[in-house]
DNA sequence: AATGAATGAGTATTCATTCAT
DNA sequence: AATGAATGAATACTCATTCAT
């Protein structure tokens, strides 16, 4: 839950050190984008958060934590609006749908944040990685506690095995709409992508005949 | 097809040229594996490989080359397989099911390389942009063959729009045994994670009752 | 004798100023005996002083300032102290003795203060080097005049040059007992350095026989 | 005796590293003598040496290596000098006073050699100090041999006590050549100095009359 | 008088690439 | 074909100093 590794800032005024970090996230974001974490330098992120480099390390002990604060900013975002929706949703069918589709919907509009996150994930040091992995994991559990309450309600039969598989699937499924848009985004609009991805979720793929026995 | 962009290398002897540019590959792909391509030098690139900084220089252009031929590599041995066993396969959902376990299997086996080239693609310089994209479509196209094949066979009941979808999610599930590992590999073995997928993609999940008809 | 740099300081009250500044030599010394001039921040000079860098600032022009402030104050404590005690001394070898003890006394007890001092003078910038010279010609000149007196007193028998000479060896033996501490203070005592030292100064070695005509 | 902390290169070709490093050495001692250690760049080092910031780091890993480059160099200098000349001696009053004057000339030619590394070998990081004090205990220790032999000998009668501190302050008298140059070298040349330390030395002050006995 | 946020020149170090041997 | 010494542009990070509050 807390395993936030706190970055240290020499500035005292905690909203400044709010006000002033959040310009940095959104240089980052889009310098990042553009080149990517290794070919941004401290300089371009400092000038697009509209300070200078001496002032940019008032707030951060190292380049690496700009990164760190980049992804937790979006962790934050977006666990913030899942959390929000999935909460007061009952174990119902059309309530987990509504999820998905709110999940696959947050992921289009920070398609860009998604796709800068998972590409530069790794160049995080070695110890802010259990902080991602749990991230991670939250996310995931989420949709597990819905599904959990989708068997307790009698809407759906599962073991836990494939409940876990399953929101897993689901997670995926939504990165997918930011990692190969190239494709999918070419094929679908995301109302369509929506629909046959829930259909798929849902139903799996229609099968003729009777031939399921065998599986 | 060829959008193969040609690495240029000083040295005429082909047949040296494949020899020294083997012995490049596995040591880079080690050492991406450990630090990733920016972390990774020149230097220990040619070391590990077993020669001279000036050698190495003499097979490829610049450090970037490296992941391209590295990226090369892997794709070539990967569709290889996949397509040896997906070419003399009907469209039976049992031969489906084969190519579904066989592209798992193969991602499972060849985990650090899946990990290293989609973590680092996104280092390629634009120009190499085409060639992987291509070589994705070419992966995706290979499983929508063999759907294809199925429907055509009265197998599958599926859209154009469907099964093109599918066969992102199949490579995407295998994706995710490599990337989601320390999540999906302590969970399940690589067999279970076959069955269970394969059972998911195919028949979605168990929903009870027969709500079905609203999606 | 007023080569005295004068320090501007942008405060007016003199009665602050003096104690501020001394609240900064006092922090300053036990920084540059730690980690030396360049590499103590004026931010750490601040802090161990107890006020802010901008403080630090209404009170010095620079960074060297503080170095001269300390090396002024280090000077000041100990002329004022042999001062005192040489300037009521008669020209009688026991006197002389007294003033010799004395001054490795003060050595003894502001080591650290002289090894700083003598280590860091060097960073002071030119335009501060007379100064410095002309305090170290002040402390030889103390010994000298003493020393004249002996002389003068029929107690020795010595040219001006051998007078100087020896007024400078006085001062160096002083300052050995810091510097080479790490063979010298594992040798002797204090006691034991003062008995050792003022007899070498006075009789030299002890020759046997009568070889010393040939010097 | 083997405490010499080896500086690591990159370049193999022992030869050539020896070369490079005398030009460093000899580039690096006009640099800090004129401005110190800390206030040298790398690049003026790698200037003055008549090479590339690039290639300076081809023969060391750090700007600390070079002074410890340059200390060595001149440790090693002094006491391949001193013992050459101090090992062939026999312990007579002679010999003993062609030591001492054998080695304030050294010290006289090297001045500004010792000048630098004795400001300077205080920026050496911990882990060079050992390396230092070791040679510091070994020039002394030279003379204290020399000694020992005149005791021997019947020529001088000093107890161990006296001897050992004898040979310090023979190395200090030394060292004051070349540190109060701008008193010293300004009231005596090398060889009047060199005679009435050797005096001072040998045979004391000019004590009159017999007062000898209180001390 | 005191504060501390902002500044940006300055610096050690790295590393892809070249080229003479 | 192979080597490895030389290069210098590039870059993260520091820190003395200023100045608005």
């Amino acid at each position: 839950m807390t395993i936030k590794r706190e970055v240290q800032a020499s500035v005292k005024d905690e909203r400044l050190v709010e006000k002033r970090r959040d310009q940095m996230i959104k240089g980052a974001v889009t310098l990042f984008k553009e080149k990517g974490f290794h070919r941004t330098t401290t300089r371009e992120i400092a000038k697009a958060a509209g300070f200078s480099i001496g002032t940019l390390y008032e707030y951060i002990r190292s380049k690496e934590d700009v990164l760190y604060l980049v992804c937790d900013s979006i962790y934050e975002h977006v666990s913030d609006r899942l959390q929000k929706d999935l909460d007061n949703k009952q174990g119902t069918l059309a309530n987990l749908k509504q999820g998905i589709a709110n999940y696959f919907r947050v992921v289009d509009e920070m398609q860009d944040e998604f796709l800068v996150m998972y590409q530069e994930v790794k160049s995080l040091t070695k110890d802010a990685l259990p902080y991602v992995l749990n991230k991670e994991m939250e996310m995931a559990a989420m949709f597990e506690k819905l599904l959990v309450l989708c068997v307790e309600n009698g809407e759906l039969d599962l073991s836990e095995r494939q409940l876990k598989l399953i929101s897993h699937n689901i997670i995926v499924d939504g990165h997918m709409w930011s990692f190969r848009r190239w494709s999918v985004q070419k094929l679908y609009t995301i109302d369509e992508y929506i629909e046959l991805q829930t259909e798929l979720i849902l139903s799996g793929m229609k099968l003729k005949g009777e031939h399921d026995g065998d599986l």
